[in-house]
DNA sequence: ATTTTTATTGATTGACGAGTCAATCAAACA
DNA sequence: TGTTTGATTGACTCGTCAATCAATAAAAAT
C-alpha cells in the first residue's frame, strides 16, 4: 500500500478530521486516536506527521485562518468602493461556510485555546490586526480619523453576532450582515 | 478536626476554586486534585460533596450567573429612567469584577462548554434570555416595536466588546461601557 | 455510654490517552 | 539485484485522572 507523496495528502486528511472532530465533540477534549480514526489512518501516523497533538491543532486554526482570508480576498477583488469594501468584508464574516456548526466549534475553541497557547494566541493576533487594518483602510475616506474607533466597534459586533448566532440563534448569514451593517450606517453619519 | 456544618464552607471553597484554576490553566483541563487542593482538601472531599467533576462545573458557572445578576440588580436599583436602566446594564456587563482574569476564564470556556453540555447550555441561555428581556423591557418606552431588534444588536455588541477585551485589548470597562453606549444612542436617534 | 451521623482522607481501581519504537512493506534508485 | 527511503502500524510505555471504598475520628443524639 505504501505509495509516495502521501504526505501532503494525510496532513490534509488530518487537518480537516481535527475540525470535523472538534465539531462532533465541541471541545478540544479530542484524541488524537479518534482524529486519526477520522481520517483513515493509525494514531501513530499522526505523530509521524505532526509530531505532537498541540501542532495538529496549530495546523489546524492555520487552515480556518487560510480559508478565512481566501474568502475575504475573493470577496474584495469584486469590490470597487470603500463602502462596497467595507460591505464585502463583513458579509465574508458571515459567510456560509464560517457557519458550519464545526466551523464554529473550531473558532470558539481555539478563541479559548488562545489563553494558554502562545501559538494559538500569535494566530489569533494576525486574524484580528488583518482584519482591523482591512477595515481601518476602507473606512479612512468615509470616516477619517475617527476610522480606527469605528473599526474596533464594527470589530468587536461582528464577534459578538457571531458569537450569539453560534450559541442558540438560529445561523443566518443574512440578517447578521444586515445587523452590523445597519450599525456601520449610522456610526458613518456625519456628526 | 472534623466539626459540624462544614458542607456550605467546603462547597463555595471549591466553587471558588475552581474558578480560580480555570484562570490559572485557561481552560476546562483541570483536575479535580488540583481544584481539591486549592480549595484545601482531599479529592476525595470534592467528589463527596458534588458527585462529580460535572457538577462541580455547573456549580461554578451557576455561582457566576448568580454574582452577575446581584451586580445588575445592585445597578438597576438607583437607576429611574429607562435610559438610566439601559446605562446601567450595559454598566453591569463591564463592571470591574468581570474583568479579572479567572472570570473572563471562566466565562469563555462556560460558552464552549455550553456546547456540548446541555446544563451549562440552559444556564447561558438563562443569562442571555435575562440580559435580552432587561433590554428590551427599558428599550421599549424609548424605541417601540423596534426594541427587540436594537436589544439584539445591544447584546451582541455587548459580547463582542467582551470577548475582545478578554482577548489582548486591555481590559477598560470605561471605554467599553463609552463604546456600547454610543452605539445605542445612534441606534436611538430615531429612523 | 452507645449509637448514629457527618467529615475526612489514603489507598486503590480502572480507564484512557499521548507519544515511542521496532518492525514491515513497497516503491525508487543505484 | 540490492539498498535506501518513505509509509505505515501494532504493541507498548508511562503517566494521569475521575471515581470508589474502607477506615478513622469527632460531634450529636439517644
Amino acid at each position: 500500500m505504501p505509495k509516495v507523496g502521501m504526505e501532503p495528502i494525510r496532513r490534509e486528511a488530518l487537518v480537516k478530521a481535527t475540525i470535523a472532530e472538534i465539531g462532533a465533540t465541541g471541545s478540544l477534549e479530542v484524541t488524537v486516536s479518534k482524529i486519526a480514526k477520522r481520517a483513515g489512518m493509525s494514531p501513530a501516523l499522526a505523530h509521524h506527521y505532526f509530531g505532537s497533538k498541540e501542532r495538529l491543532f496549530l495546523a489546524a486554526m492555520q487552515h480556518l485562518l487560510t480559508v478565512y482570508g481566501a474568502w475575504v480576498r475573493r470577496e474584495l477583488v469584486a469590490a470597487e468602493t470603500p463602502r462596497a469594501r467595507l460591505e464585502a468584508l463583513i458579509r465574508a464574516s458571515f459567510e456560509a461556510g464560517n457557519f458550519e456548526p464545526e466551523v464554529i466549534a473550531a473558532w470558539l475553541n481555539f478563541y479559548v485555546h488562545a489563553q494558554s497557547d502562545a501559538g494559538a494566541a500569535r494566530l489569533l493576533r494576525v486574524y484580528h490586526a488583518r482584519l482591523r487594518s482591512n477595515l481601518v483602510h476602507d473606512l479612512r475616506p468615509l470616516a477619517g480619523h475617527k476610522a480606527p474607533e469605528i473599526a474596533e466597534t464594527v470589530a468587536a459586533l461582528i464577534d459578538g453576532v457571531y458569537i450569539r448566532h453560534a450559541l442558540g440563534t438560529p445561523p443566518d448569514g443574512v440578517s447578521a450582515v444586515a445587523r452590523v451593517t445597519d450599525v456601520l450606517d449610522r456610526l458613518l453619519e456625519a456628526r
